[in-house]
DNA sequence: AGCATGAATGAACAAACATTCATTCGTGAC
DNA sequence: GTCACGAATGAATGTTTGTTCATTCATGCT
């Protein structure tokens, strides 16, 4: 999957424009003619970008711990150096996907909790089950990077902060919507923090199993188990 | 527990029969007086538990991206090339170390949903719940582990084969009895392969919580949570 | 057109790494 | 007590890694 996306420079897996000596052998082993790369000046939140998307690729193909520097560069097509360049060191690269990869979800989240204010509640519901499982969400590379923070987190402060502000912002926002559910179903005997934490969890829990045992569980199979979750939770809502 | 029960060694933090020259050194730093350490042999499998037991708290410290060799003979106070006589290769260390650890927990489920074939079902409901999120399971150590693993799990077949079949082992198992529960109960409109997935997702995603956002999410809340999920799917066994 | 700026490059470097293996020495058999 | 076996050691090795920086050159301004 990960080439899908790629641009232009998917001929370009290799630098191209090195090694004097090499270069004619190089050009004769490729059918295309050596397609020589030019140098291009970008602004700087574009190379980050690219970087931060290439380290994303790396993370998901050969994962946390065997992805370098050399790798996440020739992936975006750029040179050894440009990551220190832009990011100053490996470690701060790291940490800016991550938070990259936490930002984007909460707003997809945010913009699915908060673009529908003025809709009944079984459709926000619905609509926050389509979000947790949609493909975007679900897919393997950006389960894959997830998981592979938090794995490290244990270890590493940094990263266990990030994680843990992304954490606190949706599990808010979740419960600020089951307090709303409660209050309009006359839910007795149900606590809304207990219960988005409950169903915040599951859903991790359901993408740990997508990402560990897909054989065992399918995206279908995961969204009936927590279509389930809050069906018995809010028999009312959801049919 | 692993680290509860350390043994002597837990003073030759260092190696300590080394360096010629620093050893004088060293040992007027140290307040006990050098301790020169002898070369003991103890049998293979003693030797293997005693490098997995120091993966597990390497891993556990700092992460399994920057678990060395080096670190893990260190802690577990043994020499250099140990680990390779052992284990021939790292990759094979840290396969067997998480083959450690779900043999571990798999045990321990098997032990308490076999041994208390006799007893009540709600016993032994509440048993599941006490041993999923008992001490022993949710320490630190054991799920920093874990989740390292899990999240290099999408890059490495190996890795992701241990976890699923110890997965399906459990769920197997949990399915089993939330069968009978739903049978005994006479709970309508219940799965029982699809409340042991969620079950088993939610309790993931409970111990994810456990060690990312220990600030939000305690031992006691996630029990709590875990509990209200059984109570609500089999209100008859759960008060 | 010519120039100044700084983004981009990639060869070079030192540190860290897993792995090897000649050597040491504890241990059980006789 | 002597011997032979092999577990344990740790210095050495070759590779891989993140990082640096002198050099190149695309770009916008005058």
């Amino acid at each position: 999957m990960v080439r899908c996306l790629y641009g232009v420079d998917s001929v370009g897996n290799e630098q191209t424009n090195l090694a004097t000596s090499s270069r004619s052998i190089r050009s004769e082993i490729r059918d295309q003619p050596a397609a020589a790369k030019k140098r291009e000046v970008r602004p700087r939140s574009e190379r980050r970008q690219q970087l931060i998307d290439a380290t994303i690729r790396c993370i998901a193909e050969h994962g946390l711990s065997d992805t370098t520097l050399q790798q996440v560069t020739r992936e975006a097509g750029l040179s050894q150096g440009i990551a220190n360049l832009h990011f100053q060191s490996k470690e701060n690269l790291l940490a800016e996907t991550l938070r990259y990869v936490t930002a984007e979800y909460n707003r997809g989240l945010l913009e699915v909790l908060d673009g529908m204010a003025d809709q009944d509640l079984s459709s926000v519901l619905e609509a926050l089950l389509a979000f947790q499982l949609s493909r975007g969400v679900t897919q393997r590379q950006k389960m894959a990077v997830w998981f592979a923070f938090y794995g490290e987190s244990g270890a590493r402060p940094l990263y266990q902060q990030i994680c843990s502000s992304s954490d606190r912002q949706s599990e808010r926002k979740v419960e600020a919507l089951f307090s709303a559910v409660i209050a309009e179903g006359g839910y007795r005997q149900l606590d809304a923090r207990e219960l988005a934490t409950g169903y915040l969890a599951l859903i991790d829990g359901l993408w740990l199993g997508l990402l560990v045992t897909p054989r065992e569980l399918n995206k279908r199979r995961a969204l009936g188990v927590a279509r389930a979750f809050l069906r018995q939770a809010f028999p009312q809502h959801l049919t």
